[in-house]
DNA sequence: TTATTTATACCTGTTTACCAGTATTTTTCG
DNA sequence: CGAAAAATACTGGTAAACAGGTATAAATAA
């Protein structure tokens, strides 16, 4: 493993300085050789990267960031700079985000309860071109819900539009004349996407829609 | 203040690691003679309180905790230990969980993206007998919303029954069908499901619904 | 460029929801 | 116990949603 003869350039893209100070301590001790560089905002990271003259080994990568979210950033980073080994570590525990993730070129998950031992054997696993995931994030792949398997079609613009709306209280005629379309045409709308989740109504749709975060 | 002559007894109650070692790694650079304890769930917290010698000046405590929640944790520390000031670490920026947590107790509410100076600057006016917030915590507590000004109308058991039943799908005669009931009850059951939260329709009602997690 | 998806629109029914009242019987709580 | 809240039930009418068809223009992807 090359971890023990050069210095592993790590990089940390957390909005939290608490965790990112825990984090700094935990490679501190794990590693005699590692230099760490933190960022708040996934821009700041980008804009290092891109100018950097040499490439990060590792980059630990929260979801939920200020400005964007680090499932769009892992691939840009993976885009800019492929040999980067990038790791989220987030409190996001739904299956489909550890999946988006791993899509997108993330060589693991790790959620935020890891243990210290999770974090550094998941950099070292990394380095050595590895997927792994920590002990939680592993369970929640073991275990797909029915939820999980079921891929859930995708809305047009339109619909997302018009579901919206109905869920904002509107009838089929307030959003027709507000879009400038016929009441039929809304009324299909409201059939297609009854049809496309399945549902016997406006109202199991809406709470399935929200659960899944379709709509907001 | 008494933080720079004794010992300061912390406790630290949080299920993420990383975190516990940041804050470790804070309050070690911060102050010269602190200790601290680490729990990561509350009832082992309970557990070593109940049965000290003397009391902890300090708990930092994280809300989402995998056996009982921050809030309820609170109030028995208090109980228990009284002089101890209790500081909540938490991701949740919701208003309302900022007041119930001062309700029961706190003597402040720290953000999990709270910077370590604002960390530390809490801790001394908590010692001091002060209530603190984190900067971001303040903002939230500034900027009450309309949400947070409408206190939303509580559900009997029968209309929370009800309106679950709505938003699984099922008609008003199917529901009456199913609790023995009248279709006329369950009609103005609706009705009055509307009028409290003053809903155009049912779709609107259900968003609301999920939005406030009154169902699931 | 062609095939597919998306968005548009219409017709005819039936069912269900919603509105505006009123009113009685249980429960619950001070 | 007595008052308030909750749960129950009914009438009659209007508006909206839903069901099951069909069809065509426009945008998009293969």
């Amino acid at each position: 493993m090359s971890a023990l003869k050069e210095i592993i350039k790590i990089a940390i893209v957390d909005d939290h300085p608490i965790v990112m100070e825990g984090l700094q301590k935990i490679l501190m001790q794990a590693y005699s050789y590692v230099s760490t560089i933190c960022f708040t905002t996934g821009n700041e990271c980008l804009q290092y990267i891109m100018n950097a003259e040499d490439e990060m080994d590792i980059i630990l990568l929260d979801i939920t960031l200020p400005d964007i979210n680090g499932i769009d950033l892992c691939k840009k980073i993976k885009t800019i700079s492929h040999s980067t080994r990038v790791l989220a570590f987030s409190n996001h525990n739904e299956r489909s985000t550890i999946i988006r993730m791993l899509q997108n070129g993330a060589s693991g998950y790790l959620l935020k309860n890891a243990s210290a031992d999770e974090l550094v054997g998941c950099i070292n696993e990394a380095l050595d071109g590895q997927i792994c995931l920590s002990r939680e994030a592993k369970e929640i792949m073991a275990r797909p819900t029915l939820q999980d398997l079921r891929t859930l079609p995708s809305l047009t613009k339109r619909e997302k539009e018009i579901l919206r709306m109905i869920a904002d209280g509107k009838t089929s005629a307030l959003i027709a004349e507000q879009l400038n379309l016929s009441l039929f045409t809304i009324e299909t709308h409201r059939r297609n996407l009854m049809q496309k989740y399945e549902a016997k109504n406006m109202t199991s749709l809406i709470k399935m829609a929200m659960e899944n975060r379709l709509l907001s």
